[in-house]
DNA sequence: GTAGTTGCAAATCATTTGCAGTAAT
DNA sequence: ATTACTGCAAATGATTTGCAACTAC
């Protein structure tokens, strides 16, 4: 049963990177944290009880993250790059607001339903799937 | 029987915005070319033909050309933004091998049946959605 | 000890914006 | 006439990189 942080750490050990404090940090850091966090903001949550820890090494570990498959980067509206951990990846999908950016997720057993036997039609094994719905909330349909 | 640059026309009109010379050779070029251009290699195209055209401009009218529906941004592995036109009648959808790399197209009308009450039950007003079914194909199984 | 890492500041690259002149309504 | 648009150059903002000091191995 390894942890993600072990997979990590074994991830570093063997791609001949080393094991340091900061990264163990922002690796916790984003595992608990609220998804689709940017590296700025992921930044700026660190450096309250951190501030030691710099911009470019965010940057450079959600890389590593990313590569390693705990984290995913998605982009939505705005130009930031966001990450998305990979555990969670499967079952959930994005609403998206064209207008204000806000990103709601959900779940929806018939349609993962209707997405397995899609799958089974074109003889496809299914690992994993990304659905974005793309419209107006609520909110700025009153703007 | 619109075309797509009589929508883009309407479009333009109805929000006030005026229909020139610029946009419309953009469109043309943005039809004509394969997909998933970014607003640089856009430019790049129309510089032997219309070298007047501007940098900006073409960024700007894609920004216009998503906002109206008849593109859609796209973000790839790389920093650009790239544009895809969305054929606007069927929504169709992505099934992608893991190994191979094989994409295969499909429409599903339970599926968008699906995704219209989604969004319904949000109280989102839908414009346009994505899906990728990522898995192994059935040649690539047997490898 | 050696090789990878960090934090900072400066650099880069895609994209946006201000502005003065120009074109569509 | 009025208001939006264009092209240029300069500005912005996210991300990357060079470098000297540091830390894991």
């Amino acid at each position: 049963m390894a942890s993600v942080k072990d997979s990590f750490r074994e991830y570093l050990s063997t791609h001949g990177l080393k094991v340091t404090r900061q990264r163990e940090i922002i690796l916790e850091e984003f595992l608990s944290s609220p998804s689709h966090l940017s590296a700025e903001e992921l930044y700026l949550r660190l450096r309250s009880n951190h501030p030691n820890i710099g911009y470019a090494t965010v940057y450079r570990t959600m890389k590593i993250l990313a590569e390693s498959g705990i984290a995913s980067e998605r982009h939505f509206g705005d130009r930031q790059t966001r990450y998305e951990p990979n555990i969670s990846e499967e079952h959930h999908y994005h609403l998206i607001c064209n207008s204000c950016g806000k990103i709601i997720e959900f779940e929806d057993a018939k349609i993962e339903a209707l997405f397995l036997q899609t799958a089974k039609d074109h003889d496809f094994t299914l690992s994993h799937q990304r659905l974005e719905l793309y419209g107006v909330c609520v909110d700025c349909q009153h703007k």
